[in-house]
Formats: structure tokens, C-alpha cells, sequence
DNA sequence: TTGGGTTACGTCCCGCGTAACGATG
DNA sequence: CATCGTTACGCGGGACGTAACCCAA
């Protein structure tokens, strides 16, 4: 029973501030509660697609060759930003048409997307360390062949470990 | 110029031995360059939602229940996790129709899909820090209309700070 | 035979590229 | 007026849910 519903989720976290160890005592009278909240979008919550292009972003300080770094349109840098700004709840960049700069937020927040996305990086190689592992070596011409061959091969018994190397000069 | 290409990428990975500190010498013939490749699926590497299922999965060792915690049809766990599996190259999970266990890979790899979750988490942290934060406290009633209005007007204007709080008893 | 993971298939949403627009120096 | 980020719009692909399948205890 969810049936085609994928309903919107409101996260709520709630902060119960801790009384003062001074002042302890449960009167029952008025305990403020803050509710922080945030709003999930449907689907996904921070994507990594955003934090790639807005390291890019921040590293060129630039959207059109940040684009073109990622291979994609420019709207595409635009939007995906703003989505994640939106999500986020922070500007992270001042845009005017001659200059781009990184907010205070966009500072840490960049920060705190590289070591995320290190950290994916480290799920992959986690999984590199047990796959099996193709190692080609060849000199020039069959390359691409070979290398396509060995794409199919793997992809089919990822656990095998194929090796068909040669030496080149 | 790119125009709607899109073009599968194939990430390669070239590991040059380094030679031994005693025989060294840049003698000219073969050097043995292992390519270690990886082949990237179109569209984004591993995606967090994938990290998420695997760990609920993990969680649960149970298909099923672990939909049921990420309020999702249980196929789509399936499919995802295969691609997972796919895309990093090894099994995570033994599947038996009476039995979930994780591989050794799927241990190594549930650990890092873990730090990586926390690594993007702290993403929204330090975002939130920075952000225009809403408090809202309210008795019953209310509630959910406050919190709707309040969601709508932070998300016009996340800088702001909005503060309508009441105490509760 | 039943519990439970997988495959097939149709549908809908999301994200991209192109094109037009807008703002700022 | 030029540069460069944003909005509008149509389209294709991907991901989900339902349903059917299959395999083991």
C-alpha cells in the first residue's frame, strides 16, 4: 500500500534545547520546543551530480567553462546550482555577469563537497579492491578493440580476473 | 559543441609501476604499463540513492523490509542494487530466497557507503549553518498549516529568518 | 506451496539541449 | 552593446510500480 504515491516527505528535526544545568527542575510549565525544519523534495535529497558541478562551478569561477569542463550546456550548470541552493537553503554564489564568487556558505559548503565526494570516490575503490581486475597492456592499433572486448568480457563475470598484457616500447 | 551527444565515457586508469629503488635506470626497453580500466555508465557514476538502498538493504539483510523503510516497491531495490553491483564491478549480497548475507566485498563497501552518506550529510550540515533557519513552535491545531506556510515562504526567500514560536505544554 | 528476489513492461518525471530573454558593467 | 547567467520549452531516458516469473526450503 503506497500505490504510485511517492508523497512528498517533510523532514522536521527537532531541537530540544537542553536546560541550563543551573536552573534543572521539571516545572511543566512552557518547555520550548524549536522545531527546525527542512523540506525534501521528491526524489532525492543532495545529489552528487550537483556537488560535482558546483565544485566545478566554484573551481572555475566561471558556468560556461565550468559547461564545458563537465560537458554539458551551460543551462544545465544554471539550474542544477540553483536546485541545490534551493535545496539547501543558502546561496552559494554571488553571480553578477562579469564576476562570480563563492558566499561565505558556498566557502564551507564547497569544502564540505569535496570530502563528500572523495568519500564516494572511496566506495569505488573499496569495491575496485575486491573486483576483479582487467589489466591491458598493448602497444598501439587492436588498442581500442581489445579494450572494448575487455569491457563486454568483464561486464558479463565482473568476478573474474582477466589479464592480457604485453610490453611496449 | 556537443549537441545531444552524450557519449558513453570509458574511464581508464593507467598504474605505472613504479621501479624498484636498486635497479633503477631508465633502460629503454618495455616499460609494462597496466591500464586498469573502469568503465563508466552514461549519465552520473554512483549515485547516492543506490548507497542508501544498499545500506538499508544491509540494514535489514531483507529485500522486502528494506523497501518497506524506504517506502519504495521492492523491485526497485533489486534493480538498483544490481546496478550497484553492476556498476562497481562485484557482488555485494548473497541472495538465497530464504537468506541475505553481504559479501566480504559488500562489508568493505557498506563502510565506506556509510561514511560517504555522512560525508554528504555534513553537506547539509554546514549548509544549514549558514542558512536563514526557521523555528517554529506551536501546541496542536494549527501545526500543519503553520508549517506549510512556513515551508513556502523559506523556500522564496532562504535567507530570511522566520521565527513564530509559542510554548507548549 | 509459500516466501521472497528477479525480470518484463508501461508510464511518468526529471534533466538535458536549444532558443529566447535579462541584467550588468 | 557585449557578456554571461537565467527562464521557457520540447524531448528522450531513466526509475518506479504493477504484474508475472522463478527458485529454493
Amino acid at each position: 500500500m503506497l500505490a504510485q504515491v511517492r508523497a512528498e516527505q517533510t523532514e522536521i528535526d527537532v531541537h530540544v534545547p537542553t536546560p541550563a544545568p543551573g536552573l534543572a527542575g521539571n516545572q511543566n510549565q512552557g518547555c520550548r520546543t524549536a522545531i527546525i525544519w527542512r523540506h525534501r523534495r521528491r526524489g532525492d535529497r543532495v545529489e552528487l551530480r550537483a556537488l560535482r558541478y558546483f565544485v566545478t562551478v566554484a573551481d572555475e569561477l566561471h558556468f560556461g567553462r565550468a559547461a564545458e569542463r563537465l560537458h554539458i550546456a551551460q543551462p544545465a550548470v544554471s539550474r542544477r546550482i540553483a536546485a541545490l541552493e534551493r535545496e539547501l537553503g543558502v546561496r552559494l554564489l554571488d553571480r553578477s555577469p562579469r564576476r562570480v564568487r563563492l558566499t561565505e556558505a558556498g566557502r564551507r559548503v564547497l569544502a564540505a563537497a569535496r570530502e563528500a565526494l572523495a568519500a564516494v570516490d572511496r566506495v569505488r575503490v573499496a569495491a575496485r579492491e575486491c573486483a576483479g581486475v582487467m589489466r591491458i597492456g598493448t602497444g598501439a592499433g587492436q588498442f581500442t578493440a581489445r579494450l572494448e572486448r575487455g569491457i563486454d568480457a568483464l561486464r558479463e563475470r565482473p568476478r573474474d580476473s582477466t589479464s592480457c598484457s604485453s610490453t611496449c616500447r
